[in-house]
DNA sequence: AAAAGGTGCAACCGCGGATTT
DNA sequence: CAAATCCGCGGTTGCACCTTT
């Protein structure tokens, strides 16, 4: 024995939503609160399924929702949270008051993730994106010419490590929390981010690190750690430097970045296409600054197999 | 000016955990 | 406890609008 169905499929109206049907559903809430969305659509008199009422409210009606385009503030927390939750829509929408996780999804999909892709970075990992990327010899070129990378590199294989990173992310998110909180004062939107929240999922991430155990490399994973930490510092000042130069405009995207766009949206797993090589060489991710007393020793570790 | 292709976003789909019976 | 459904989420699609050719 189980509950009556949610709603009968037949017959139930689909596809955009008429303003006459927009007042039917706002005219009920207003009266009688969301919730119950089975038997919601009958007793508004509307044609649809419960579920499609909710959508309309929760992405569209409710009266909380912010509209226009997003604010640098809120992209910088976008790409943070993003950093550390993934596509966790829902949650990071928690972090931004007036803004639903559709609406942050499509953004992140349409406008953020084509920009990170067109600057080198994996807007998955939110990692360089090394396989586009020789990374030895353009270090190379960039820090001082006397440094042997090659016999610093050993031969060995080199990669990031992506835990790491993931850490480094969490880790400055938790630094920026002072700055994010106090954007949010000013919107008038204050909603402190949760540190301890913050700091179990970097102790998750460092523990799904696969890095070489032990104390010495706990040390060399410290030094990475405070290293990395300026990544998303680096990736956001970044992606203001990019909006700057194009006159910032998130809604907008520039005849230039149109025309380096991934096709479909239904493509996002693809990587490594002509496509986006193309858009990393075009880029300049390697413009900022490399901050003084670099070690770029603890940039890497040197495992057999990350 | 018209056709073709690209973009952005509202809405739908399907899944899985929570809840109810 | 099991079955049936609700609810919310992330992924995907459809289409209107815009841009390019």
């Amino acid at each position: 024995m189980g509950r009556a169905p949610c709603c009968d499929k037949n017959g139930l109206k689909k596809g955009p939503w008429t303003p006459e049907e927009d007042l039917k559903l706002i005219n009920y809430i207003q009266n009688h609160g969301p919730g119950n969305w089975r038997s919601l659509p009958k007793t508004a008199g509307l044609q649809r399924c419960g579920k499609s009422c909710r959508l309309r409210w929760t992405n569209y009606l409710r009266p909380d929702i912010k509209r226009g385009r997003f604010s640098l503030e809120e992209e910088d927390t976008i790409i943070q949270l993003h950093s550390i939750m993934g596509n966790k829509w829902s949650s990071i929408a928690a972090r931004l008051p007036g803004r639903t996780d559709n609406e942050i999804k499509n953004y992140w999909n349409t406008h953020i993730r084509k920009r990170l892709l067109r600057m080198g970075i994996d807007p998955v990992t939110h990692a360089p994106r090394l396989d586009l990327l020789d990374m030895s010899s353009i270090l190379r070129s960039v820090l001082n010419p006397s440094l042997n990378m090659q016999g610093f590199l050993g031969g060995a294989q080199v990669l990031m490590n992506q835990g790491l990173l993931n850490l480094a992310a969490t880790l400055s998110l938790i630094e920026n929390q002072n700055l994010a909180s106090h954007n949010y004062v000013q919107n008038q939107v204050a909603q402190p981010l949760d540190i301890t929240q913050l700091q179990s999922v970097a102790m998750e991430n460092f523990s799904c690190s696969n890095s070489p155990s032990g104390d010495e490399n706990l040390v060399l994973q410290q030094n990475q750690v405070d290293l990395l930490g300026n990544y998303n510092h680096v990736l956001v000042h970044s992606l203001k430097n990019e909006e700057q130069k194009k006159g910032y405009d998130s809604a907008m995207p520039t005849p230039e970045s149109s025309s380096n766009q991934l096709n479909s949206s239904s493509n996002y797993l693809r990587s490594g296409t002509e496509e986006e090589k193309n858009d990393f060489c075009n880029s300049d991710l390697f413009e900022f600054d490399i901050p003084e007393g670099l070690d770029i020793a603890d940039i890497f570790c040197t495992v057999p197999q990350c």
